[in-house]
DNA sequence: AGAAAGCACACAACCGATTGCACATGAGTT
DNA sequence: AACTCATGTGCAATCGGTTGTGTGCTTTCT
């Protein structure tokens, strides 16, 4: 910057200001420090003026759920959703910062926050860290998180799409369908979760059914308990006439499963996921599921976390989810 | 940093070198300081600690493949060798910011490591773009590619699994199965899917069968001409009885079209995948793939990029992909 | 014409850690 | 006793931008 200034005939202030487009610099000088730089191929040095700006222009994010026992990282829905912030955040001259971190370690956000090496912060999936996540947005004011309104409310602000809508989408239809023994799988230990199988209580609810107790299944991809709850799920295929799952991953093992015991989808069993991966437009038969929109909702994420950056108070918004009709249900 | 020199009663360069584990400083004054920077929990503002040194301890992610016809940024393996590789830095000590990018852009290096924002960059795909590619690492010594050798060598640090081989075994596997019409699905503009067609023939050829050029489709997930392909694959379905895709993806989308017009996989015909994504061991039959072991090759690509950047020369090394034999095939 | 106001720019401090060099102290050597 | 040497610590420069304050010049108004 300093070459820039001597090369301009003009102080190093005047280059610093006429590249950030300041008035208080003459559009003449303005240009010719530009056409300078350019010139000279010139690029600003991110680090010195991170250091000096004190903000980094970097978001971490980390996906909580990805540590726990019902996803894993695997889960396209959140990578999916990653790649969608990226974008957002890059459209909003953003970076964003992928981690690793375990959100059960005690100072992870300090690290981040303390250290400057984001300015905020995005997690996808309160898992069930959800007291972990409270306690820390009283502390700092950089958290946006993607999932579900808790019961006593979020000091966070929260971005999701409406969970019991959602579960209410899938219950209405499976009702609509004619199904009358419905079957549950989920791990409702998550907020997203439990809400889904509130909504789709309330839909089946409407047209006079509900889910018996013995038919409601955990999560299919416990690394421990996963495993048994498939082969309960299998042994009593003669007890439902449709399965409701908490995600698409979920779905396709239910599907698979039943399918290699000889039921067939939708005609014995229908099959409902939720997320619309695009591997559920591909399976067969295709899966009907509820669609989360991963673009509004990095949107919103990033949206959200900006204005709390900006001093404005935390916002819980919620997307509407809508039904994807296809084979198998 | 000063605060903590003014507590211990030392000056801030003896903090720095404490902290920092220098031999210079006396253990007993070493352990002094840590103690009252624990007790008042300081942390290091890594934005001036990456000025001063010039390095951020970040890599860049950037996946090239993503903007490309064949694959796009939803297909599973490149986001799960991303976490790989988030995992693997942050075993080093290092960071991901993942980027959106487009490499297809002149100068996307060069704002990376001029404005110091990265020390390097894992590029995940060569894309077509590997002449690019070959020009930055003659610029940059800061380059490590996922992907396949190019005829003619490349001058970037390279890590992949060995394409051929994995054709090879996917052509073997197939003919072993008396298998005689094969055909082959996949984008062979880029490297890695190219050879992969090699070794395919040469699989076949060990047991005196080949391809006829008119069972060789373009890719399923081109936006432009993917559906077209499709089409044209299941109107042609009684002149082959296996199908061998470059992706596990595309094998999805195989499996589901022939599935939705009557034909029983692997019966009528055999389909085998690339990848071992996840899905693959729960579609319906599961799919026969290569599995690419991600967690080896994130750990392989750091390594490489690591080593570049401590100014060693660029490697090229290839992992042995597995046949993971299944239902399909 | 003189004063006030406004514009465009320069000067220099500053962010917080790292690091080359100078210096002080005490031990070991001749 | 004088000297070397090793060890441990402090001083101050430094990285490359950003920004508050100051200053000279021009314009405008009474």
């Amino acid at each position: 910057m300093a070459d820039i200034a001597a090369l301009a005939g003009v102080s190093k202030s005047t280059v610093s200001r006429a590249l950030a487009d300041s008035p208080l610099v003459n559009n003449k000088t303005k240009a010719l420090v530009r056409k300078i730089a350019k010139e000279k191929n010139y690029r600003f040095n991110s680090a010195a003026r991170n250091f000096r700006t004190k903000q980094t222009l970097t978001i971490a994010v980390i996906i909580a759920a990805a540590d726990d026992v019902e996803w894993s990282i695997s889960d396209p829905f959140f990578l999916e959703i990653t790649a969608a912030i990226a974008e957002a955040l890059d459209q909003r001259g953003h970076q964003l910062l992928l981690t690793r971190t375990r959100p059960q370690q005690a100072d992870w956000i300090e690290s981040f926050i303390r250290n400057r090496q984001a300015d905020g912060v995005i997690v996808i999936g309160q898992g069930s860290i959800h007291k972990q996540l409270n306690e820390l947005a009283e502390q700092f004011d950089v958290l946006s998180v993607w999932g579900a309104p808790v019961a006593g409310g979020q000091s966070y602000a929260l971005a999701g799409s409406n969970n019991v809508t959602g579960g209410r989408l899938a219950g209405l239809h499976i009702a609509q369908a004619g199904r009358k023994r419905i079957a549950f799988v989920g791990y409702q230990e998550h907020p997203e979760i439990a809400s889904r199988f509130i909504g789709v209580q309330q839909g089946l609810a409407e047209h006079g059914l509900s889910i018996s107790p013995e038919l409601v299944f955990g999560s299919l991809m416990d690394r421990n308990t996963g495993g048994q709850s498939l082969v309960q799920l299998v042994n009593r295929r003669d007890e439902y006439d449709a399965v409701i799952a908490a995600s698409d991953m979920q779905a396709f093992k239910v599907m698979s499963a039943l399918q290699s015991v000889g039921v067939d989808i939708p005609r014995d069993v229908a099959v409902i996921g939720y997320d619309d991966i695009p591997a559920a437009a591909i399976y067969h038969p295709t899966l009907t599921t509820i669609r989360q929109d991963r673009s509004a909702g990095a949107e919103l994420l990033v949206d959200n976390l900006l204005k709390v950056l900006d001093g404005k108070g935390p916002s819980c918004i919620e997307l509407e989810p809508e039904l994807i009709i296809r084979e198998s249900a």
